[in-house]
DNA sequence: CGAAGTTGATTAATCGTTAAATCAAGTGGG
DNA sequence: CCCACTTGATTTAACGATTAATCAACTTCG
């Protein structure tokens, strides 16, 4: 390996030179920066990121927590994550908090030790991670408005609410998947706080809630608003082999715009979050804590999208 | 932060001995040793991984490199990899090869850059990633045998076609998403190899096919196996459109067993791979080449399973 | 009892880079 | 012409660990 010592002696100057000509800090003459970047160049030489971190302190690396990379929703923030990461020149570093809240705050530890400067964390369902040895950023979830970035889930059950009331329906069953989970709950209290006086609604939950579904509309629902596309596709599941037609019979509603929402049959209405500007955003706001600065953005949700499809249409009379 | 001269001065000992005496390294006495490690507890002491990386030439960090999060398999070949690279006490850094080639190689080098041990690549299709500064192990393609992990994809594609035929269908279908992807190509070339001589099949490939799909079964196909199980949820979306009742009228297939396949209506018969067996073994070929060693698994490739669920039966006649 | 070996610790160098302090030489001004 | 200032570079120390070499104090044994 090529280190800026190699560079030093080779032109007959000192290493400290070498430096500064390559991050341009010190004072050194213009002719002999060019000559030592050109020499650099040529040796092919690439600064030692260990050596440099652990000098200044900085590794130029974020640590990434998620819950439960199944969740196809995930791995689209994480990827854009990275993308928004490595056009800063910061690199990811992952860890993967399955199971429970001990082992989230585990993991947190255990990058910090591998010298992350910052950290950006998808809680575990009803979890608040702890860490203050640096930065942290908090993603998709409202309840915490000090550092966290997130879509406004509420306005989005907002969006599909005010979507099905418009088409006309009267009698609507919300179902969601586990009530731990405090992005579901904002998605279901947008949905209802959205819902005109004169809509009838019920909420129902999990395993228990999918395969009541049916019956509900036996009993006179119709529209199932769900708080996931995967959940919607459960629902479809059940609604199609106790013969009830979507969306004829009745409209079915997701939520995040998965891409099985495009392609399942029928096509789904669903709510789409700004993934990209939420990635964005988070290692925006991360940054700028890095740098002990506040960001303005922090604390302010993003808007979600209603994408209409063919799951959804007037309730038959 | 505390570091090992801190606890060295603390007791009244060299720094050496300190080091010696948490890693087990050098000569220590038992008692000094017991000393040292509760002093070191009580403190908090957690050592600079930075440091350490930097004298020893090992940061005890794999680069992970993938071509596209959205394909649903790859985020689980990422937990899986994360986890089992975890239980080793390695971290794993994350980057996004979209796009080209040359994008890759970049990417690998920026992970290089950053001091990682090892590199963990899915290729982008029809790519051969080259890096000679650390060992390097391929995930799932089974062109470059060397140092490669992947699922027997002509195995699975076997079984599918095997378990097509045993139930009776003459007349098949093949449907492929992209003839560049070598994956897609073993498990075509695994189906037809699998298949009896009196079985008539053709193969189709991406948007065309699907299309094409429907007019096929009105020509008397009564299957339709494909590549993959987002593939065969959007022909299942043409059958219907065309009044094709699966699995009464023509039996459908997937391949990867994602979570929609189980969730869809009818719930799709498919192949899975061993996603945490080629996630371990990735780690612990790679984790060999790094500390030199060949690796007895090298080059072999890892059976899938057959998964009958109600897409397929025997065809009508 | 002296040579050789063992034990338990210390010293000093090093990994590659950065940053503050220092220094030599040249420049300009009064 | 001398003092103060600027410029361009060097020295030195440090970041936090590891490791080879060294050393002092005991043991052991012939």
């Amino acid at each position: 390996m090529v280190s800026i010592k190699k560079i030093a002696t080779d032109i007959g100057v000192s290493a400290a030179t070498v430096s500064n000509a390559l991050t341009g800090k010190g004072r050194v003459s213009e002719e002999m920066t060019a000559r030592i970047r050109s020499r650099a160049q040529e040796l092919g030489y690439r600064p030692n990121n260990l050596a440099r971190a652990l000098k200044t302190g900085q590794t130029g690396i974020l640590g990434l927590v998620m819950p439960d990379l199944t969740n196809p929703l995930f791995p689209r923030i994480a990827q854009m994550l990275s993308i928004a990461a490595e056009r800063r020149g910061l690199g990811i570093l992952i860890g993967d908090s399955r199971g429970s809240a001990d082992e989230q705050n585990e993991v947190l530890k255990r990058l910090v030790d591998r010298g992350v400067d910052g950290l950006l964390v998808v809680p575990q369902k009803g979890t608040s991670p702890e860490m203050n040895a640096v930065p942290l950023a908090i993603i998709n979830t409202a309840s915490d408005p000090r550092n966290t970035v997130s879509a406004d889930h509420a306005g989005g059950g907002a969006l599909i609410a005010r979507h099905i009331s418009d088409i006309g329906h009267r009698n609507v069953v919300i179902l969601g998947g586990d009530p731990v989970s405090e992005v579901q709950q904002d998605r279901i209290s947008g949905m209802q706080s959205a819902m005109r006086q004169e809509i009838r609604s019920s909420v129902l939950w999990g395993d228990a809630g999918v395969a009541e579904v049916a019956e509900r509309v036996r009993a006179g629902a119709t529209a199932v608003l769900t708080t996931s596309d995967l959940l919607a596709l459960r629902v479809h599941s059940e609604l199609t082999r106790a013969q009830f037609s979507v969306p004829r019979r009745v409209s079915l509603t997701g939520f995040d715009n998965m891409s099985l929402a495009s392609v399942m049959h029928p096509t789904l209405t669903t709510v789409a979050q700004d993934v990209e500007a939420i990635a964005d955003r988070a290692i925006e706001i991360l940054t700028a804590m890095i740098r002990g600065q506040a960001h303005p953005d922090t604390g302010r949700t993003l808007p979600m999208r209603l994408v209409v499809r063919n799951s959804t249409s007037n309730p038959e009379i």
